[in-house]
DNA sequence: AAAGCGGGGCA
DNA sequence: TGCCCAGCTTT
């Protein structure tokens, strides 16, 4: 038993009563979120989302799901092209694993989307969030799912604390199990959408910099609210990682050349780059990086995105 | 448990 | 400029 460990002491009860019915009548209209949306749309959905906003989601998810509708299609299209539809999504080593999930889909369940979260957890790419997240929203599977918004969320109703701190510890896992709705009550409807209602709260409403408590449901039962609302501790004040002339910057300057310049001579992407240094050093440990990522692809003194045809 | 991995937008 | 955003993989 952990000392630390935070003790509830709001009852989650109303809390939950107070953030299923908020969400009924505040929940976005997101294409993924509609009735006509496949499985496949939703495990597309979800990992377009892992660290990247809804509002450049949405267009990327449309024309993804415009041109691979189905797992099977994902799975035959080239990395090239897979790459280029993912844009400037970020991470980019997220649509390989996308595309990896795809082919295991294919070759492993009969190329329609596994519905537990232990055998969606065993596809590239899907954690536990991914894993629980495309159970409950897209089968109905009442898995407990804790992403940044509901950490945030759960930290200040149940624990009092302005922000969850950076890792997701072993406490916040007991916290989030602990004010789970009984999964068992009503074939799983309340746990599913208590999921999906905490996780919008956090987005709308509960936000990291300025929530708006006069706005929310559970403001009246929020810990944090009750103990006044102490601000953050030093400790919980998440340190951003520099961008300006890190190795993601590089690498990410190197991948755009490569959608738009199709294949490119290695000495142009070595000295060639926007960028406002030239760090030949890191600018090679990059690309070295991206190559072995299967990101880019050599084709003897040039370079391209995996599959792209060269013009010789 | 911590580090590495993109990129845009807003205070 | 600092900080935030529907995380995963590797060590």
């Amino acid at each position: 038993m952990s000392a630390a460990a935070p003790h509830v002491i709001v009852s989650p009860g109303p809390v939950h009563a107070a953030l299923t019915s908020w969400y009924h009548h505040a929940a976005r209209d997101l294409p993924w979120r509609r009735r006509d949306c496949t499985p496949w749309g939703v495990l597309v959905s979800e990992a377009m989302l892992q660290q990247t906003p809804v509002s450049r989601v949405v267009p990327r998810w449309q024309e993804w799901m415009r041109r691979w509708p189905e797992p099977k299609d994902a799975a035959l299209a080239p990395v090239a092209e897979i790459l280029t539809v993912w844009d400037r999504l970020g991470y980019p080593r997220r649509a390989l694993r996308l595309r990896e999930a795809a082919q295991t889909i294919v070759d492993r369940h009969g190329g329609r989307v596994p519905e537990t979260a232990d055998e969606l957890r065993k596809l590239p790419g899907v954690g536990e969030y991914t894993a629980a997240a495309v159970a409950c929203f897209a089968f109905e599977e009442p898995e407990v799912v804790v992403d940044t918004n509901i950490r945030r969320v759960l930290a200040r109703l149940f624990a009092g604390q302005a922000l969850p701190g950076k890792t997701y510890t072993a406490d916040q896992r007991r916290l989030a199990r602990d004010v789970f709705p009984d999964p068992e009550a009503d074939g799983g409807q309340l746990a599913c959408t208590w999921n999906i209602a905490a996780m919008e709260l956090g987005a709308l409403v509960c936000t990291a910099r300025s929530p708006a408590c006069s706005e929310c449901p559970a403001a009246q039962l929020c810990t944090w609210r009750l103990a006044g609302s102490p601000p953050p501790t030093e400790e919980q004040r998440t340190r951003a990682q520099s961008w300006a002339g890190s190795d993601r910057q590089v690498r990410g300057a190197i991948m755009a050349a490569l959608r738009i310049g199709g294949v490119v001579e290695r000495s142009d992407l070595l000295d060639g780059l926007p960028l406002p240094t030239v760090d030949l050093v890191q600018r090679r440990r990059c690309l070295e990086s991206l190559l072995s990522d299967g990101l880019a692809e050599q084709q003897g003194e040039r370079v391209a995105l995996p599959g792209a045809h060269s013009r010789c």
